[in-house]
Order: structure tokens, then sequence, then C-alpha cells
DNA sequence: AATAAAAATTAGCCTTACCTAATTTTTATT
DNA sequence: AATAAAAATTAGGTAAGGCTAATTTTTATT
């Protein structure tokens, strides 16, 4: 059995792996997790024991096959749950990362399946992140940032980079959800502000942050 | 806060305290979360300590108002979480029980609330239990059982005392469910076994312990 | 009232999952 | 290569929530 602190684990390192290349240290974990490394330290054995990562100082923590699949399944429910509390319960955008966080853990073997099946197949979560399949398969995810757009370009909103209730507020109050179109009208060289027009509205001046934490489809 | 396990033995406590005119004693709590008597002697004093119960040798132990409140709440959410998976996700009667002891745990201020209307505002649970009003009132339960009904007489039934997969399988083998109209043709003095109609159909015996099982409504 | 049985409590121990502080190892910088 | 800084690890500790075994208290039975 695993517990609820080694799905989160597993969760994390699984989205640390997301950003490729990137070595994933004890103290990456920790930092994402907001826990000492110490502390990671002896998850890391743990979950080693268990055979759901391999640790190897020159590779950093990678996950097994058995680790993938597992974190897999805990971001599938992740995300269809929060289909469920946006489209069923009427939550909003900043509402819903919170307690799908507590309901990912939920552990039945056909909940997943049945909860997609209901949600009528959901290809995309509310902040645009995909939604693995089934069978492990994964809708494609979006790379390219606002910040990536060059000046004059147009755009489409596909995913949020930061779930945080801050940005979500932020966004809702710039009129910014899924789907919104978005013209970068001019990058400010000095600190890489940026110029944009949301539905052909006004210019407003966004940061370079802000730039880079909007994932768009062109 | 009150944690998972806190929140499971004001539950046991608040069902303990249904059987009225029963004094609520370490035992039988430890009985009925099948732990040790020390640990519920532990529980007592730290639930003591939070003022969720008050534990007096003579009385035994009682829900103060706030763990009244608290238990409520818990046993609102999981009847609301069984109609859910088994309405919208299609489980089921004897799949649901133990999924929804996980979902009652799922901490946030309007869960309960949005799920009662999404639901439809259900008086009963699958099993026939009555779900918390969001104002604390409760719909009438049933105490009438099978084997209270005399010879002869017609009930409906109403809902399941046991809700163990071995009774539930049972009644689906046996074609009954909530709603059921069953006819008490004959009680057989010498070991309480009773021959029943079921719908209509031709007679089938079953024990007495089947029918304290079964709560109806004549 | 004396005794036996049952219930309640205490003492001491375990595991999980965290922590801080100290130490060792690795990586950068001069 | 030497040194400083950062990262990783170890050592030791805490709180929650369990356990067993021993002891004390309460309740029943003779
Ligand atoms: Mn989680
Ligand atoms: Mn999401
Ligand atoms: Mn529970
Ligand atoms: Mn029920």
């Amino acid at each position: 059995m695993i517990t609820l602190s080694e799905e989160n684990y597993l969760k994390c390192i699984y989205r640390l792996g997301q950003d490729k290349g990137q070595k994933i240290t004890p103290t990456a974990i920790a930092d994402s997790l907001g826990n000492n490394p110490a502390s990671v330290v002896d998850m890391i054995r743990k979950l080693t024991e268990k055979q759901l990562i391999i640790y190897d100082k020159k590779k950093g923590v990678e996950l097994t096959a058995q680790g993938q699949k597992d974190a897999t399944l805990i971001v599938r429910k992740h995300r269809l749950w929060e289909v469920f509390l946006l489209e069923k319960l009427g939550y909003h955008w900043d509402e819903i990362h919170d307690i799908a966080e507590e309901l990912e853990h939920i552990k039945d073997d056909s909940l997943a399946d049945r909860l997609d099946k209901f949600l009528g197949f959901p290809e995309y979560d509310p902040h645009g992140d995909p939604i693995p399949k089934a069978n492990g398969k994964m809708p494609k995810r979006y790379s390219t940032t606002l910040a990536d757009v060059k000046a004059g370009g147009f755009c489409r909103v596909a995913a949020v980079k930061d779930t945080t209730s801050s940005f979500l507020q932020y966004l809702q109050k710039l009129d910014i959800s899924i789907g919104t179109k978005i013209q970068l009208i001019e990058k400010i060289s000095f600190d890489g502000s940026l110029v944009i027009s949301i539905n052909g509205a006004e210019h407003k001046t966004v940061s370079q942050k802000f730039g880079e934490s909007l994932l768009i489809d062109i």
C-alpha cells in the first residue's frame, strides 16, 4: 500500500520531470513540497525500497515504470476531479486545486474511469492541463508562453502554468480564461513587460513573469 | 483542525448514540472501530481537550454541541457521496460505503451544500439512511424491522440496518431493494425464521437475523 | 462481604512523517 | 590546487495514532 505522503512525493517527482533535461535533486523536491531536505532524503529511501523511484547521484531521482504509472494515475484523478468541481459543483477556477489535492488520493480501482466517463472524457482540466487517458496516453501539452510570442502576433490562451489563487484571480480580473484571444502589441525591452490586447480590447501592460505563466496556442 | 482519526471517532460515537439509552463506553467504541481499548482511552483524552466530547464514568461518552455538529456534517457528507457514487458513477449498492468512508473526510466549507444541490437535495442515501439537512435537521428514520411485522402483514423496504457486502449482495440475489413490497406470510416460532413473499412472488424463508436487519415502513 | 470477571487505565513501545542541527560530500570560484 | 559555498546526508527528536502487557478499578456472582 502506498501512503498519502508517498503519493504526494511521486506526483511531485513526476511534475519536476516534466521540465525535461533538469536533474531532480533532493533540494528541488524539498523546495517544491515545502519540506526539509532531510525529510526528502528519508522519503527517497522509502520510495527506492518500494521500487517506485531510482536515485543516482549523477542522474538524480527518476521514476521507475511502476512509479510513473502510479504518478500518472494520481495526476489523472486530480485533473478529473477538478473538472467535476468546476463543471458539476460550480466552483471557481481558483478554488478547485486545493480540493482536488485531497480528492486525488481517494482509492478505488474503477473510480478514475467512472469519473472520466461521467464527465464525458474531457481532454484538459480547467487550467488547460492535459488529463492522462486510462491507457496512460496524454493529450498534447502546450509549452509556448505568451512571453514567446513575437510583437504583433496573435494567440489563444491554452493553459496556465501557475495555479495559485493570486494568479487565477488576476486573470479573472483581466477577463482572461482558457480560449481567450490575445494580441501581443509590444515587448518592452527594459524589463520584458508585455503590452497586450485582450479579445481586441484596449491595450494593457503585464509583467514578464505574467507572460511566462500563460501557456498559449498560436 | 480536526484529524481524520478524530473524525472517525466522532462519527462512531455519533452512531453509537443512535441506540438511545445505551451508555457509550470505551469498549463499545473499541469494538465498533476495531481498535484497542487503550487507544480509545488516548483518543477520549484528546477529544475531551478539544471540547468535542464529555466523558463521565457514570454517563459514558457524550458529544458536546460542537461534537454533535461536526459528527452530523461527516455523516451528511458520507451519505451525499454515497448517493453520488450510486446515481452518477453507477456503482452498486455494496461498493459505495467504503469509498464514501474516504470521501466524507474531504474538507471544504461549501462542498456538502454544493453536492446536496447537485444531487437534488436527496432525503435518504442508497441504504435508506436519512441525510442530515444543511441546518442539521434529519428526515424521519425508520426503526421497525421486518421481524416486527405480524404474520399476514404487508410492508415496504425502507432501509437496511446492516451495510455489509454480504448482506447487500444477498438482498440483491433475493431481488430486494429500497421500496420493495414484502408480505410476511409466517413466523416460525422455533427459530424466528420468516416466510415472506417478495413483490407477490413465491414464498421464501429467511432467518430472524435477516428480518432484524431490514428496516420497513408499514 | 468475598471473590471472580470484566472494563478501564497506565506504562512502555512502534511506525510514519515530519523537524533542527551537525557533518560530510560535491560543486564553484579564485 | 585551495578554498568557499552549496547540497546532501546523518543523528537525534517530536507528535499522531496505533499496539501489547500489566495494573487498577468497577461490576457481578456466589
Ligand atoms: Mn495531494
Ligand atoms: Mn489543474
Ligand atoms: Mn471515515
Ligand atoms: Mn449508507
